[in-house]
DNA sequence: GCTTTTAGATGATGGTCATCATAATTGTTG
DNA sequence: CAACAATTATGATGACCATCATCTAAAAGC
C-alpha cells in the first residue's frame, strides 16, 4: 500500500509526535514499537521504513522535544519582559506540568532513564540542560554574571525536582506543596528589589 | 538442594540487598529476576520460594531503602547538632550520590518510574517523601512552623533535582555545578543569622 | 537412622519485544 | 497508459521476560 511522498512525510511526523507523547508518559522502556505505530495509525512493520531502530527514534524525538522546550521558554520570556522568570515559573510549576507528562518537559519525564544511558542520548540531554541553564542565567537576579549563572543551576534543579516529586506523590496536597512552595520561593528570591 | 533455615533467611536478605542495588542502578524495568538471582548467587527458579512476584520484591526493596534513608538522615542530623542541615547537604549533594546510584537515595534513582505506577509502590513513595519533608522542616530556618514546612518542600525539591540533573549530564563540570551550586545556595539561605 | 519437609536447580511455557524478509498495493515516472 | 519504485502490511524470527511444575538433595524432626 504505497502512499504519496507527502503522506509519507506526514506519517513520519505522526510517528515522531505520537512517540514523543508516549515516551514521556510511559518511559522509553515502557512502550514498544508496535504500540507506538498502532497509536500512529499504522502497523509495526512499517516502522523500519521510517527509522533505523527504536533507539534512533528515541534520539530524534528527544532532540525535537528539547528544541520545543527551548522555543517555548523563549516565547514565554519574550511575552513578559517585565517579569520573565515569574512567567516561566508560573508555566513550568503548574498542575498542567504534573498532570500531563505526555505534553510537558522531556527532562521532567525522562532524565533518570537517560542518566542510565550512554552515547548520543546522554550528550543530547547534556546539551539541552546546559542550554536551559544559559536561558535561566539571563533572567534570574544576581549582582555578577557568575552569581547569575550559579543561580541558573540552582533554579533549574529546584524546578525539575519540584515537578518530579509532585508527580511521584499520590496526595494532591503534597503534590501542590512541592509545586507552589517551590514556585513562590524561586519567585521571591529573584525579586531584584530583595 | 536444601539449605538450612538460617541460610534461607540469609539468602532472602541477599536477594533484597542485591535487588536494591540493581534496581537503583538500572531501574525496575532495566533488570530481570534471572539477573538479580544470578547476582545473588542463585538460579532464577529459586526466586519464587522467597517472593510472590517481581513486583512484591520491588515493593519490599523500596520500603527497606526508604527506611534506610530515614535512618541515615537522622544519624547525620544527630551527629552535627550545631549545623544539621549543612551536614545533610554535604552528604546528599556529593559526587558519591551522583557516581554511585546503586548505593544512594532510592528517590533520586526511581522517582520518575514510580510516578508512572499505581498502587502500593506509589503510596510507599508518597509516605517516604512526606517523611523527608517532615525531617527537613525541623532543621531548615524560618520564623514560623508554616514557613519552615514550606522550606522543607523547596529544599527537598532542590536536593533531588540537583542530584538527578547532575547524573543526567555527561560533562563533569556541569554535573559539579548542579551539585555544588545547589548545596551552597541551600546552605546559605538557611543560615539563621541571615 | 529413617521419614518428612522444603530450598533451590532445571527446564518449560506463554507472552512480549525489536527486528526484518517478503508480499501486496499504489503513487510516480517515462 | 504501462513499467517501475517505494511504502505499508503481514508474518516470522530469535531473544528475553516473568512465572511455574517438577525434580533433587539436604535439613529437620522423630
Amino acid at each position: 500500500m504505497r502512499v504519496s511522498r507527502e503522506k509519507f512525510a506526514e506519517n513520519r511526523e505522526k510517528i515522531l509526535t505520537v512517540a514523543g507523547v508516549l515516551f514521556r508518559e510511559k518511559g522509553f522502556d515502557g512502550i514498544g514499537v508496535a504500540e507506538i505505530m498502532k497509536a500512529a495509525g499504522m502497523t509495526h512493520g512499517g516502522f523500519y521504513g521510517h527509522f533505523e531502530s527504536k533507539e534512533e527514534l528515541a534520539l530524534e524525538v528527544c532532540r525535537a522535544l528539547i528544541e520545543k522546550v527551548k522555543i517555548r521558554w523563549n516565547e514565554i520570556i519574550a511575552s513578559a519582559p517585565e517579569r520573565p522568570l515569574d512567567a516561566l515559573l508560573n508555566h513550568y510549576l503548574s498542575r498542567c506540568s504534573v498532570d500531563d507528562p505526555g505534553g510537558s518537559c522531556v527532562f521532567a519525564s525522562l532524565a533518570q532513564e537517560v542518566s542510565r544511558s550512554h552515547g548520543a542520548m546522554r550528550e543530547t540531554f547534556n546539551d539541552g540542560l546546559s542550554m536551559l541553564v544559559d536561558i535561566l542565567s539571563e533572567i534570574v537576579s544576581g549582582k555578577t554574571p557568575e552569581e547569575r549563572r550559579e543561580k541558573g543551576f540552582t533554579t533549574l534543579s529546584a524546578m525539575m525536582g519540584a515537578v518530579i516529586l509532585a508527580r511521584a506523590v499520590e496526595s494532591r496536597e503534597l503534590s501542590d506543596s512541592f509545586l507552589y512552595a517551590t514556585r513562590d520561593a524561586l519567585s521571591l528570591e529573584n525579586r531584584t528589589e530583595g
